[in-house]
DNA sequence: ATGGCATAATTGTTATGA
């Protein structure tokens, strides 16, 4: 299984790139984040014609996520199963494994009702996670987690510490998650670090690889014993109009 | 302390992102 995760930052603005990458890609699965549509604005028809099903969870505007499958998904669920009223997480069993897709709030500014929100969202999906799953299960985790696990992850760390995508209490949340029962694929594979998923549209941060790995692909171990492989598509951040996520792929036997 | 850039909802300006 050929997995990837991507946060388009508006599926609309992104729809040439997204279906010339899924031709060129043909992923089995790909989680895609930042939708910015209503489910009855994404566009799925072309999604169909590129042979993929989807099931999405929109949002007016803002937040939004969908898992692209080649293999139809069963079990979809949207959201963490309370009211929280942002579309962040959708999930959904493919092939055999279970998908979470999880776009992580991004906190704005320490100190603010965002930055709670944030810490808040983190622990309910500790709770989601213990609720629904068990370590045992082949379960991926993966999406725009808005976190940088450590410095190695970030290219200038004295710019980013103590900001909300750095600062030890959201580590600290994500990494209760990781403990729960997760590998990061990523990281099992390069664990030189300094490999980027994310970079400012502003002060040339694409052209000074001034960036940060926010994107992950976590798995239990049972699927992460199976993963041949993971990289960054920095490419796909190259050009016109690209959005300022790159994709992250996990390749499983 | 703020802007830099991009996007959506709107048509001049604001909210949000990371």
């Amino acid at each position: 299984m050929k997995l990837a995760t991507w946060n388009v930052n508006s599926i609309r603005a992104r729809q040439e790139r997204l279906l010339r990458w899924l031709d060129r890609e043909r992923p089995d699965v790909l989680c895609l984040q930042e939708l910015k549509v209503t489910d009855e604005a994404f566009p799925r028809e072309a999604i169909e014609a590129a042979g993929y099903h989807a099931a999405v969870f929109g949002q007016k505007t803002y937040n939004g996520v969908a898992i692209l499958s080649r293999d139809e998904p069963a079990d979809v669920q949207r959201g963490l199963g309370d009211d929280d009223p942002q579309s962040r997480l959708v999930a959904a069993l493919i092939d055999g494994v279970c998908i979470v897709n999880a776009y992580f709030p991004n906190g704005q500014e320490v100190g603010s009702e965002k930055w709670e929100y944030k810490l808040d969202w983190m622990r309910r999906l500790e709770a989601y996670l213990a609720d629904r799953y068990r370590p045992s299960d082949p379960l991926v985790l993966c999406g725009d987690f808005n976190v940088a696990r450590d410095d190695l992850d970030v290219a200038r760390p004295h710019q980013w510490a103590g900001t909300v995508l750095c600062h030890p209490d959201a580590r600290e949340g994500l990494e209760a998650i990781h403990r729960w029962g997760f590998l990061d694929v990523f990281r099992e594979h390069h664990p030189e670090g300094r490999l980027y998923s994310w970079w400012d549209y502003r002060m040339l941060g694409f052209a000074q690889n001034n960036g940060l790995r926010l994107d992950h692909i976590f798995a239990t171990e049972t699927l992460a014993r199976r993963c041949r492989g993971a990289e960054i598509d920095r490419d796909e951040r190259k050009g016109d109009k690209p959005s300022d996520h790159a994709p992250v792929v996990a390749v499983f036997d």
